[in-house]
Parts: structure tokens; C-alpha cells; sequence
DNA sequence: GTGGTCTAGACCACG
DNA sequence: GTGGTCTAGACCACA
């Protein structure tokens, strides 16, 4: 489930910020989970558990997770007020990211077909799924 | 044309590879264009010749730069078939990058939006073309 | 009353004594008046009594409570003797703060609209005075 | 200039940010000069170089550094703008604080004593300073 | 030489 | 048992 690869260029820590947001974010961890301990985890990936920490630490800065003294760490709800400076910072990337690939011959049809994948599994993680939002 | 902040957390190497290909897919530097010579850019900059030529040598690996020998670095055309790992590539950081937006809040107008604007963006570059794609 | 947010990064015991500071400042609990018994409050909450007790201990060394045997802890009266070190204490505390609010652009104005709001807290929690002082 | 007290129960990053804030504040440390490197004040200090780099970042992340690689940590330009979210913050402090106070004895005289007291200090690490503002 | 990352340990505060 | 802090080292990327 936290599978990372150990060669990559990537630092570890990045790695799992990306993995654990990803989860988060397809709804796999629900608003209010408990993940694994720092020291569980770091003993079943075998790195250090400062590394974990460090993860942790990055997501709760971006306010994906919360902490708490003596109990773990927790999924955080989504909360659409905080998010709207977040938004405005993912679309300025989105633009940059759109504009290559379009450059490199991504079609309007493309993006809509990856609208809906992302949306598609977004649904998937949620159990109690009424069909279409 | 090339100006870039010091202050950032990102690389000075990085954001010369970024506001390049910006300004390589945008159109404002035309295919086989020439780029400014290491030495002149960085004098221009007064940042360290080897962190140009780290960029240059990163374009042309991502196939956005070619260089001849005793010549300089000039910007490469577009060949769709090495394009399409490419795109690959970048239709799943699009995926990801999608999907924590959606997350946030993005919606499927919000992603239109992008596009348009990013096809206009890449339009205007084009200065030999008043006509719609 | 005693409401407090379980997600948040500080120490329960911390956001009792914060919350309960709050409400003897602001006259909601008035002098000698009885506290809910450790047992009783633990039960409300749902939270270990080592953490209400703890918060306890924590105001009666602050000056903010006294407590005694077998009958329970009780809000304490203001004494200005023992209370100018503690006044110097927060002097020093707001200097710093104050400090930093103007170097993020608080102006006069706003410290003595700061000050107004304070002062209607505190006046807006004593049932029994409708005058100004 | 950086003494800290390795004996407090304060952490020994989190006195360190304080004491850097400080010097921004009071303008003793001036916008864009250097701080000392992780490593020389690591060794200045007797401690672990990981605990400065901890302060940098806590303070990067509060927008009182910026720190570029191979280069160093450098004191960051207040920007109006990014300070409006923060001065909110620091007012809510300020609110509870002052209400603190007041009930201990502060008077309205004290708190502008306080204020210009923090104006004095800031205009004293201003070199080029025009007397009043 | 600089900051950034990681490891392998230790102790403390909290509940 | 949990996260938070700190130490004493090591290696890497950047300029």
C-alpha cells in the first residue's frame, strides 16, 4: 500500500507525501483515519522513522493530515475555505502543465478523458457511492 | 526575457529549463532559432556559466534544444512520433495534478478554462497566424 | 462550555487551561465559584481525568484557582500584590507581541480597537453591571 | 547575539526562531543580508547543525527567510500583501493577551507604553533612519 | 562551501 | 505507545 522505490531520484519522504496524498485524495484513506504509526511504518518500509516523521510533518503543513501528541496521526477533512488559495496555486501549475501538453499534441478530447478518469476514481474509493455525482 | 528570481526555492538551473521551454512552447522561440550563447547568458544573468549550461544540457535531453559544435544550442521542431512517450509522460502528471484539483474543488469548466487559455497563450506567441486552429 | 477541538495540534490539557483562563478573565466565572469535579468533567468530555487534573494543577500554579481537599477547585480572586509579576510577565509577552504585529502592519488604531474589544469581553461577562468603569 | 538557554523547556529551534525573529523585527538583521551557514552557527553554538536547519525552515515557512541552495539562508522583504493572513493571526493573539492583561491590572497607558516602546526598539535597528515615521 | 536528505540511535511530553 | 525533539554522523545536489 506505501510501496516506494528505494533508487529513485526522488527523496523518500517526497515519495511518501505523494503516495499518502494520492490515497487521500481517491479517497482510499477516509477524512478522520488513523495511518500507521511513525515507528510502525518506518519499521515495515525498513527507513528511518525521522523519515516518516518528515512526511508526515509536509502533509500536515499542507493540510492534509493532523498530528496529535500520544495518539497518531489523522486524515484531515476537507475544508473549502483553506483551499482556495490552494486551488489558485494547483491551476497555475495546471496551466504551465496543460500548455506542454498541448504543445505536444494533447487534444481537448484527451483532457476531458482525463477529467473523468480522475473523477472515476476518485468514486471508486468512496463505499457508500450513489452512482453518478 | 530571461530574468528569474533569486530568492526562489527552486534552482536557478530549473527555472531556466522551465521559462525556456515556457517561452520554446509559447512560440516566442521559433524552431531552429538560436539560443544565446552560455557565456553571453551568463554574463547577461551574473550567475555561474556552468548552471546555463546545466539547463541546456537538460533541454536537450527533454528533445527541446539540439546544439551543433562550435555553433551553439538552437531550439528543436516538433517531430510528433518522438512526442508521443512524451505525452505519455505528461498526460499522467496531468492525471495526478487533476485529480488533487478536482480534490480542491477544480471543476470540469475551471479545466476548460485552462485549456482555452493555454491554447490562446500559444496562439499569440504565433505571430504569422491571426487564424483559429 | 468546555468545548474543545480534539484535532487541534495543542495539548488538551493546554486548551483547558487556555479556555478556562477565558472564561474567569471575562467574568463568566466569578470569584470562588466551584469548578466541575475532576470526575465529572473527564466523564463530559470523554478524556482521561489525568488531563483535566493536570490542567488544574496548571491554573492553581498560575494563580487562577485554588483548590481544596475533598471539596473541589474554586476560581481565585484577583490579589494585586501577587499580580504585578505576573502583569510584568505579560508585559513582556505583549511587547514581543505587539512587536511583531506592527512589523506585519498593525497600526495604533488597531492596537486600541484590540483593547475596546478586550474591555467589552470582560464587561459583557459581569451580568450585574451595566455601568462603564 | 544568538546566546540561547540550552537548559529552558522551550525547544532549543524554537528559541532560535524566536530570537532571529526578533533580530528581523527590530531590524538588526536587514532584508536580503545573510545568515550565518547551518554549519558555522551549529558550531558556534555547540549544537546540532539539524536543530538550525530546523529554525530555517520553521522561519522560511513563516516567510521571515528565504534559503537557496549553495548559497545560504538570507532575511526575507516584508511584503505587504502575503502579511494580511498573518496579521489576522497575530491579532487574535494580541486579542487574548490583552484581555490577560487587563484583567491583571494593564491599563490603556501601559498598552500604548508598550507600543511605543516596540516602535522605538524597531527604529533603532533602522541605520538610516529619518527620526519619526 | 552551501543547504537538503537520510540513518541510527536517545530522551521527553502526552494521554 | 504515540509524536516531538535532539545528537552525531554521512552523502548528495547546487553554484
Amino acid at each position: 500500500m506505501f510501496e516506494l522505490d528505494i533508487r529513485s531520484r526522488k527523496a523518500i519522504y517526497e515519495q511518501l507525501v505523494d503516495r499518502i496524498k494520492e490515497l487521500i485524495i481517491n479517497q482510499v484513506l477516509q477524512p478522520d483515519e488513523k495511518l500507521p504509526s511513525v515507528r510502525m511504518l518506518a519499521k515495515q518500509l525498513t527507513i528511518n522513522p525521522n523519515t516518516i516523521q518528515k512526511a508526515y510533518r509536509e502533509l500536515e503543513q499542507q493540510g492534509y493530515l493532523y498530528s496529535i501528541q500520544g495518539k497518531g496521526s489523522f486524515v484531515a477533512p476537507v475544508e473549502v475555505m483553506h483551499n482556495e488559495m490552494k486551488l489558485n496555486e494547483v491551476k497555475s501549475q495546471l496551466l504551465k502543465l496543460i500548455s506542454e501538453a498541448v504543445y505536444l499534441g494533447l487534444t481537448k478530447e484527451d483532457l476531458l478523458t482525463l477529467y473523468e478518469e480522475a473523477k472515476q476514481k476518485m468514486e471508486g474509493g468512496d463505499e457508500n457511492d450513489d452512482r453518478d455525482s
